[in-house]
DNA sequence: GTTGAGCGT
């Protein structure tokens, strides 16, 4: 039996012809070239353009969209009379399947002006023959990848493309059964610029798995969630944590591995950081101090410093101190040196 | 118990 479609056929990428990215990191990906469409560098300054400089601007083709959970019934003509009220059109797609002719659920349209894309997507909701649909960038994966491997797929849409700082990703655990992905994006658009917000569900009970994800567009978003403790949703308290990269070797061998749950300090770990309106976030990583599970004052003369509670990865802590010690649950004040440097360093006290 | 599904021609 010759398989009718495979659902990995290679797809070769090709290249735009004038693409000049710059002098952008393509980090995240290595071996890879920043093949795709960049957003201009004169950007409108429309915050979700700003915060996706570095991370899924490069995923993703200009103007380009995908639209996720149409109906069955939903085709081109559907979807171009909904999304042409937000600009004009050069592309509206539904996927079906090859054998059947089925719509498989999801359909691309691309607008001319990437800006009406834009528009778009801040939609707070899209709705298409009474159902709520799910718009979001389309992205071009780069190859396929053999079975089990799907690792540099998913390190491209989570997390910080690789960077091992400054995550715009957040998970949240022991969310309620009623909440949806809408309902999830509304309450941590009250931190920034929500980029994606997914509810996980069982794909074969379709119950909710009781976590969910958040992407925002900036990592200040991220660290002012974080600041808060405690985050009510639907009258349950939920779990905010940074996200860990999806089959990141890093966090997939010990996630495997008992230490991953049970071991005191786990793979990765929660620390007291600070918040300062003008000098940014502070802690661990940003200060290059290896220690984790420490406490961290903020100086006593600038209200300023704002607490805040930190999931990080100890391997992200190196930097200038990871040559310290490591010690857990040490007391670092904060110093406000010559140097305008707030951060605890060698220098600072340990109690 | 609370770490990922999904995107073609």
């Amino acid at each position: 039996m010759e398989p009718l479609s495979s659902s990995c056929a290679p797809r070769e990428v090709s290249a735009g012809p004038s693409l000049s990215s710059g002098p952008k990191s393509s980090e995240h990906c290595p071996g890879r070239q920043e093949e795709l469409v960049l957003l201009p560098s004169s950007s409108p300054p429309v915050e979700v353009a700003s915060g996706l400089s570095s991370s899924s601007a490069a995923l993703t083709v200009q103007g380009k969209l995908f639209v996720d959970g149409i109906s069955s019934e939903t085709g081109e003509a559907l979807l171009m009379e909904h999304f042409a009220e937000y600009g004009e059109l050069r592309e509206v797609t539904v996927i079906r399947d090859r054998v059947t002719g089925n719509s498989r659920g999801f359909g691309f349209v691309r607008f001319v002006n990437p800006d009406d894309a834009e528009s778009a997507l801040k939609e707070a909701i899209h709705v298409i023959e009474g159902k709520t649909v799910d718009v979001k960038r389309a992205i071009r994966y780069p190859s396929c990848h053999p079975a089990g491997d799907s690792s540099s797929i998913s390190s491209y849409s989570s997390f910080n493309n690789g960077s091992t700082t400054n995550p715009k990703k957040i998970f949240i655990g022991g969310l309620p059964d009623s909440i949806n992905q809408h309902e999830l994006k509304n309450y941590f658009e009250n931190f920034g610029s929500v980029i994606d917000a997914v509810v996980m569900y069982n794909n074969i009970t379709r119950r909710p798995r009781g976590f969910g994800f958040v992407t925002f567009s900036s990592e200040d978003s991220v660290a002012m969630v974080l600041k808060n403790n405690y985050h009510e949703l639907k009258g349950k308290f939920v779990d905010v944590k940074v996200a860990i990269p999806k089959n990141d070797n890093k966090y997939t061998n010990n996630r495997n591995n008992n230490n991953y749950r049970s071991s005191r300090w786990p793979i990765y770990d929660t620390y007291q950081g600070c918040y300062h309106a003008t000098h940014g976030y502070c802690g661990p990583g940003s200060c290059g101090i290896t220690l984790y599970g420490y406490q961290f004052v903020s100086p006593s003369n600038d209200p300023r410093w704002i607490p805040t509670l930190v999931t990080y990865y100890p391997y992200v802590m190196g930097g200038s101190g990871s040559n310290m010690p490591v010690h857990d649950h040490l007391l670092f004040h904060a110093s406000d040196d010559s140097n305008g440097d707030y951060c605890g360093t060698n220098g600072d006290t340990l109690q």
